[in-house]
DNA sequence: CTGCTTTTGTCAACCGGTTGCCAAATATTG
DNA sequence: CAATATTTGGCAACCGGTTGACAAAAGCAG
């Protein structure tokens, strides 16, 4: 009889052919307001707005959403409002465990405060990145980027349009979770000057990755602090095969300790040196950085520089969700602590041979 | 003039404080249509159905929607029509890298065909799993479950909503991907059997599992084709301590060959088996399953069984996207290989002290 | 040039919630 | 008990596309 919506009516007959609705697709507030005999957009408040309606109409109307199994329309929700209940998060390389920890920490929060999390990847590529993070702008109303590749102009013009959090990055004028990677540097520094070490090399990650500057420069730091020597070795690709490549660097420059810019590059440089029958720990030491899945799997097991990934991913979740709902001044720059994980790959210098 | 959309022109005034639109909000097919003179339901016919309007009108229509950098708005075409262009996949793990091919298949085939991917993991709970499949169905076109915990009638109640495809399980009625162990498994054995070994000890996963049975029913039947005597032994968890605590299990067991349901309890087995001061594999072969990130970190490197997940994920996508698009025929159980990667950690035995 | 089929574009109703505005109902106060 | 302040619920417009029905326009045969 509502004058508006009748036209379901005039469908009859095709639903025979059509699988119909038989009982499928769920209830709308229409059908809860004529349940509860009250206005649909009675039904909307007290579904959504806290206080708005009585008591007694909130409980009749919350009744009568659970015998019908009502479930919002997320989509007629986001229509008018703009509103979606969804992030988006984009990582360079989902196989990467290193973001493992952040898409656990950033899915779990997104969910306990009733939001879904989109996941895309970007496979290291910042076009693909772009692309990515621009389908997603329009669907999402938040968005995370983990060690974004796409340059700080991109990612602003992004934060203008939806809000945005970056971790493993800063950007100016956009809030961002970073590790303080100093605190893990500074024990793993000091723990190979304390086994003999004089000479460090740090082997680096991409070139444009802000974070590779970020690691070398506590790498040096630390070392300038200790009285110890450090270089800098470039590499091809941060993965297992880049640190096999780079192994011969390595021996040439007589480091007898080598810090990584990941674990990938760690355990490749591992397997090369041991293939080239040098033992490590005893000729020399292998210290990594993130502390990913598999880098217990390794003869020795790899010591390395744990970064507290769920933490980040918690941590942007949060402070997104925190700018959504309104929140005027959040924290710039969140640090999260990175601490030395001591495992086998690293230890005293057997005898002699380094230099003096 | 239009007699229904008047109200833009209402606040015209006001359009000077707000930043017009001036690269915000998108522009919709109403903007569109005034700019080229037609009608807005012109406007979509030409942006979705093939050659419904003239080419000319196309072409102007084109141009302006060009023009205005016009991008549909995905929650006003969800909501009419139920099609999101988007597939959900439910993942048992995000940490387990058994599914980083499934996730990357699945991902890359529906980019390629503009839909967008969501993912959840499901903890590896059956709970948690119906709840996330219930809450993304709603949103979603079709849905992927790989590797299911929940049983059979959930999972069919499912895809009474919405078109659904499973991955490493058969369910009755539901479409499915899955490898054929079978190669690998005979592989395996064969070469096993062909290094001296005459006891098999296969180390079981989850008893819920569905792909665990199979893999012991391919390892028995290969066993037995073979001549060799096989045992299954359970495991506590399939994860790397699991394998650790099934180690005495193996010992006692008498077996010089160990085949385990997933790679992580190999590694866990290996490195328990190492610690006890057991050669592998002069004393005994390990052979893992699956091929995961890392294993080939260990010392010796893992032999396994790979089952190509990339193309598992890829299939799936292909599968479901079929089904949507109205296919009424599809295989319902599309089979992918399985091949054995022979690493370090099996061979031949080191002389006697096995059953004769 | 007329009559009929095929294109092509317009109208209007709808998808399912949300929200500003207003009036009825209820509570508070003098 | 009247008068005013406060709740509470209803109305209706709107978010931005989609689609069935229909009429105008164009194409074509006779």
């Amino acid at each position: 009889m509502s004058e508006s919506r009748t036209q379901d009516l005039s469908d009859s007959s095709a639903g025979a052919r059509k699988p119909v609705r038989s009982g499928k697709s769920s209830a709308t507030i229409y059908d809860i307001a004529k349940l509860a005999g009250v206005n649909p957009s009675t039904v909307s408040r007290a579904l959504s707005k806290p206080g708005r309606v009585s008591a007694k109409t909130q409980k009749l109307i919350e009744d009568a959403a659970a015998q019908l199994e009502y479930r919002v329309n997320p989509f007629a929700r986001a229509l008018p409002t703009g509103r979606t209940n969804t992030l988006a998060l984009i990582v360079a390389d989902i196989t990467n465990p290193t973001f493992f920890g952040i898409i656990r920490g950033a899915e779990s929060t997104a969910t306990a405060r009733d939001y879904t999390l989109m996941l895309a990847e970007s496979a290291e590529s910042a076009d693909t990145e772009l692309t990515a993070a621009r389908r997603m702008l329009t669907t999402v109303d938040g968005l995370i980027l983990a060690s974004p590749r796409m340059d700080d102009n991109h990612i602003r013009e992004l934060a203008r349009e939806k809000p945005v959090v970056v971790i493993n990055r800063q950007v100016d004028g956009v809030p961002s979770v970073v590790p303080d990677v100093n605190k893990g540097i500074g024990e793993a520094v000091r723990n190979l000057a304390a086994n003999g070490h004089r000479k460090v090399a740090y082997v680096a990650g991409p070139p444009q990755s802000w974070m590779t500057a970020r690691r070398w420069e506590g790498v040096r730091a630390a070392c300038e602090w200790s009285h110890l020597e450090c270089i800098q070795l470039p590499s091809h690709k941060p993965t297992v095969d880049g640190g096999r490549q780079v192994a011969r660097d390595v021996v040439a420059s007589g480091a007898t300790a080598v810090m990584t810019y990941n674990d990938l590059l760690a355990i490749g440089l591992m397997q090369e040196l041991q293939a080239a029958g040098m033992q490590v720990p005893d000729r020399i030491s292998i210290v990594g950085f993130d502390d990913i899945f598999g880098a217990d799997f390794t003869t020795p097991a790899l010591t390395t520089i744990r970064s507290p990934m769920a933490a980040c991913g918690t941590e942007a979740a949060t402070l997104l969700l925190e700018v959504l709902h309104g929140a005027e001044e959040v924290s710039p720059a969140l640090q999260v602590e990175t601490e030395l994980v001591l495992r086998g790959s690293s230890g005293r210098l057997l005898a002699a041979d380094h230099p003096a």
